[in-house]
RNA sequence: GGUCGCAUAGCUCAGUUGGUUAGAGCGCCUGCUUCACACGCAGGAGGUCCCAGGUUCGAUCCCUGGUGCGACCACCA
């Protein structure tokens, strides 16, 4: 039989030193390679993660923690099933966040025409936002994001590392890098060519901070105060007027008709007239829609260039006149009035009204609005009171912001380039069918967003650190540009800066010339990057062969607010360019919530630093917590958790310590009490794996911890720690090293370091396995040579017998260490008699000298009683 | 307003494919300096499983309705 040697457990330290065994891991880990992808190796043995490439616009905080700790755990699990794991890590730093940030680290604002500072652009964070914020060129604008994301991805990385993530950083991208710039331009070359984009010049939404459109999927709704103004319009031809109620007056000047629902019997009479506004007295059409409620407000209202999304629709339906007022920088711009058809009335009043409000912004423009309404010579009835009748009432409605905006969005006119989905949700939507969903209910909101789906997709932005489009336009003779043939680079050229390079055919002398070419200057849209995450993991067309191999991932993480976007644009160019699936299971993590219940985010000043609580609560300790809360369940944050996860590393330190510290002969598991215990972990491993498989790892980890702490620590442990330790315990020793074994790998996917710490005591040289994120899953293989125990219950009853002698103890008040001198245990005399193959352990572990067994026939199976118990003297106490 | 999720011990959460006394951890109580671990061990108290109906021999679990909390979407005159 071998002989196992038994570590000297003086050899270690007192306490697990979380910190110093983290460093020291990573740098094992390093050196080994263990989370490295090997490019050699089937698709069939590979599993592909499309990891999240975080916002790099600040600092992560415990909601990331949790989402990727909940990621990793399932990686590593893969990785000891043998799979070769592609486990990638982005930063996605282009776009408005990291601009925002930009702006205000530096306050600084691009300015296309600002000339670039020689030598290259540094800057201090500035100290002082107040006054004008100094104009740097776009390539100085760039530079300047790039720098400010460098820093963040290094303290990202940091932050990653610690918590343990097993990516492999040798595939670290960011999504500004070149290579994924080729690829979104090669992205848009293919949905060119296949006719899924256009550009047209249409009322967009649009963020007058930032200045640039913004698709539906980056809107939402806010609730905000205004108030309802009641003002009178006049009727041409008539001496009554009507009065309608508006949230918007400063729009008053931009309105372009007037409707009400054609069933209203009080505005009935009224369609067909012409209205004339007060103020600048311009007619304007009455017409009858469905859409206006006679409910709300006065039942009648004004139609401008654009309050809202209806206006548009009405705009076009109606072919109304296009006043737009509101410029790119959410300032009123010069209008002239009476050149869009209008025929009666004052123009020369109306552009000396207007005239006042040019310049101003929409709250400024809407005091000056309401003053005037409060004059009655600016009245369009001939009644002689002003137009605002009775003061604002004040209400709280829901008003549409760009989600990282400060101020509401406004319809304004612009190209814009779009990518056509509203007429492929069929497909769209069968694509989601095709993809599995954890929770499964997540595929509802997909479901959800996209049949509600009601505008194609804008991709541009007006804006400067994002990838470019390879597109140019060709310029007339009057050197306007025609936006109807736009020169799309070809795709072996990719990729390209239309800023920069010059479009087959022409020269650079041309660029900007009448009769040359102008380059388009906007930029993608973020998403439009974001969503080929599983293309850039693969190469997709820079690389066919990767392509085959790492397309279509095989699981997608994510929260389930970005369904919307980056579930649904991901799915949708995996579908509009090969018109498959990109993955094959979304796992949706919850979110952390405040004790109170709230979403945790850093706007709402509640977040709990990551590398606080990981000094406090050791790495391990925080990912026990991130991994006991399932998928999809959002979990209030608890601190208690992380402090039952860093007793649990201790736990495992000790238990650990122990079992190695045990040597001698190794023999065949075959003392009956073994044979139960394996046959319980046997099945336990069976169960964990299960669970695994469906990505249900936190019950995993809670059927792993209570076997690890209730059956193996306080019961296994005990019952034949006498026999392992005294001698003759060769069946014990190898029971408790394959149980100890075991438990580790169960543990490792969870706990990373303390299980590779006590894995490498005396494993990792067994095994041949350096690390325990390569050794392999425990499976039957594990336990095929124990056989069977005699009888299926030994553990049960011995635990009984046991948890009987304690329950003695415990009343008795005395030590569950003191020695029993004498006893008697009751049960039937079938359990009894079962009870013999594990009789011994009992009684060694629980220190019984002389005892009676005695048969009792009213007590059912498997129940003891025990009686006449009197303890030996409790042992001197030295000191 | 539409869709979805959640509601189980003081707290954080499991669980029951419907079946005798519903679980864990934390917290609380009673003990135990125990030779792996006091970040421990033994023992214990604590729950109308949100409410009302229905199906069933039987419901915490299934169905219907309601209440509360949360999310996503819509509502912007």
């Amino acid at each position: 039989m071998p002989t196992v040697r038994a570590i000297d457990p003086n050899t270690l330290p007192k306490h697990f030193d979380a910190v110093e065994a983290e460093q020291r891991w990573h740098a094992t880990w390093d050196q080994l390679g263990v989370y490295a992808w090997n490019a050699q190796r089937p698709r069939e043995e590979t599993f592909v993660v499309d990891t999240p490439p975080p916002t790099v616009s600040g600092s992560l905080h415990m909601g990331h923690v949790f989402s990727y700790t909940q990621t990793d755990v399932i990686a590593r699990y893969q990785r000891m099933q043998g799979r070769n794991v592609y486990y990638p890590i982005g930063w996605d730093d282009n776009g408005l966040p990291t601009e925002r940030r930009v702006q205000n680290h530096f306050h600084v604002r691009c300015d296309p025409k600002t000339p670039s500072v020689a030598g290259g652009i540094h800057l201090e964070p500035a100290s002082d936002t107040k006054g004008p914020p100094r104009l740097v060129s776009r390539p100085d604008f760039i530079e300047l994001c790039l720098q400010l994301t460098r820093q963040d991805e290094e303290a990202f990385k940091t932050l990653w590392r610690r918590v343990g993530l097993s990516v492999d950083w040798a595939l670290e991208y960011s999504t500004i890098d070149v290579r994924c710039r080729h690829l979104a331009q090669l992205s848009f070359r293919d949905l060119w060519e296949k006719g899924h984009v256009y550009s047209v010049e249409a009322p967009t939404m649009w963020d007058v901070d930032f200045q640039t459109a913004v698709a539906q999927a980056e809107v939402e709704d806010r609730p905000t105060r205004g108030a309802f103004h009641d003002v009178a319009f006049g009727v041409e031809g008539q001496a009554e007027g009507f009065v309608i109620a508006t949230t918007r007056p400063e729009l008053l000047a931009a309105c372009v008709g007037v409707t009400a629902h054609p069933d209203d019997p009080r505005f009935k009479p009224l369609f067909g007239k012409r209205a004339i506004t007060p103020v600048f007295r311009v007619p304007v059409p009455i017409f009858p829609s469905e859409l206006a409620d006679p409910e709300k407000g006065t039942g009648i209202l004004m139609v401008c260039t654009f309050g809202d999304a209806t206006d548009v629709g009405w705009w076009r339906e109606q072919k109304l006149a296009l006043r737009q007022i509101i410029g790119r920088n959410g300032r009123f711009v010069p209008v002239e009035f009476g050149t869009d058809g209008w025929e009666s009335g004052d123009a020369a009043a109306a552009n000396a009204a207007y005239a006042q409000m040019v310049g101003k912004t929409v709250h400024s423009a809407r005091v000056a609005v309401v003053e005037a309404l409060r004059d009655p010579a600016n009245s369009a009835t001939r009644d002689g009171t002003a137009p605002l009748r009775g003061e604002p009432k004040p209400l709280e409605h829901a008003v549409k912001y760009y989600e990282k905006g400060d101020r509401p969005l406004e319809f304004v006119t612009s190209r814009q380039w779009f990518v056509r989905l509203l007429d492929k949700k069929e497909a769209l939507l069968a694509k989601g069918d095709e993809i599995r969903w954890h929770p499964d209910f997540m595929r509802l909101r997909y479901r959800n967003w996209t049949e509600n789906l009601n505008a194609d997709w804008c991709i541009s932005r007006q804006r400067y650190f994002g990838p470019a489009f390879p597109v140019w336009y060709p310029l007339d003779a009057a050197g306007s540009p025609d936006y109807a043939h736009p020169i799309v680079a070809e795709r072996a050229t990719l990729p390209v800066d239309p800023t920069v390079d010059v479009p087959a055919g022409f020269t650079d002398a041309q660029r900007d010339q009448p009769g040359g070419f102008t380059a388009e200057t906007d930029v993608y849209d973020t998403w439009f990057t974001s969503s080929l995450t599983p293309q850039i993991s693969s190469g997709w067309e820079l690389d066919p062969a990767r392509h085959r191999q790492l397309f279509p991932a095989d699981i997608r993480p994510q929260s389930h607010e970005i369904i919307r976007t980056w579930a649904f644009y991901t799915i949708a160019k995996a579908l509009l360019h090969e018109n498959m699936v990109p993955w094959q299971h979304v796992v949706v993590s919850g979110w952390i919530l405040d004790p109170d219940r709230k979403k945790m985010s850093k706007s709402k000043g509640n977040v709990v630093t990551p590398v606080a609580l990981l000094d406090q609560y050791t790495s391990d300790g925080v990912r026990y917590w991130a991994a006991s809360a399932r998928l999809g369940t959002d979990t209030a944050f608890d601190e208690k958790v992380l402090a039952v996860g860093k007793r649990l590393v201790t736990k495992l330190f000790n238990a650990g310590k122990f079992v190695l510290g045990q040597g001698g002969e190794v023999a065949g598991i075959d003392a009956e009490l073994d044979r139960a215990f394996v046959q319980r972990l046997a099945r336990l491993v069976a169960q964990v794996t299960k669970s695994y498989e469906a990505f249900e790892y936190a019950h995993a980890l809670a059927e792993t911890e209570s076997f690890f702490w209730h059956d193996f620590t306080d019961t296994y442990l005990e019952l034949a720690k006498v026999r392992a330790r005294d001698g003759g315990g060769g069946s014990a020793l190898a029971a408790l090293r394959l149980g100890l074994s075991t438990l580790l790998r169960l543990f490792a996917p969870v706990l990373p370091y303390i299980t590779d710490e006590v894995w490498s005591w005396a494993f990792a040289d067994e095994t041949g396995s350096p690390s325990i994120h390569r050794a392999p899953w425990p499976g039957p293989a594990d336990f095929r040579e124990v056989a069977a125990p005699a009888d299926a219950e030994s553990f049960d009853l011995a635990v009984a017998a046991l948890a009987a002698i304690n329950k003695s103890k415990s009343e008795a008040k005395v030590s569950p260490s003191r020695g029993v001198a004498t006893i008697t245990v009751k049960a039937n005399a079938a359990t009894l008699a079962r009870l013999a193959g594990v009789w011994d352990d009992v009684m060694a572990s629980t220190r019984i000298v002389e005892h009676r067994l005695d048969p009792t026939a009213d007590l059912a199976d498997g129940v003891f009683e025990v009686s006449d118990v009197t303890f030996l003297a409790a042992p001197p106490k030295d000191g």
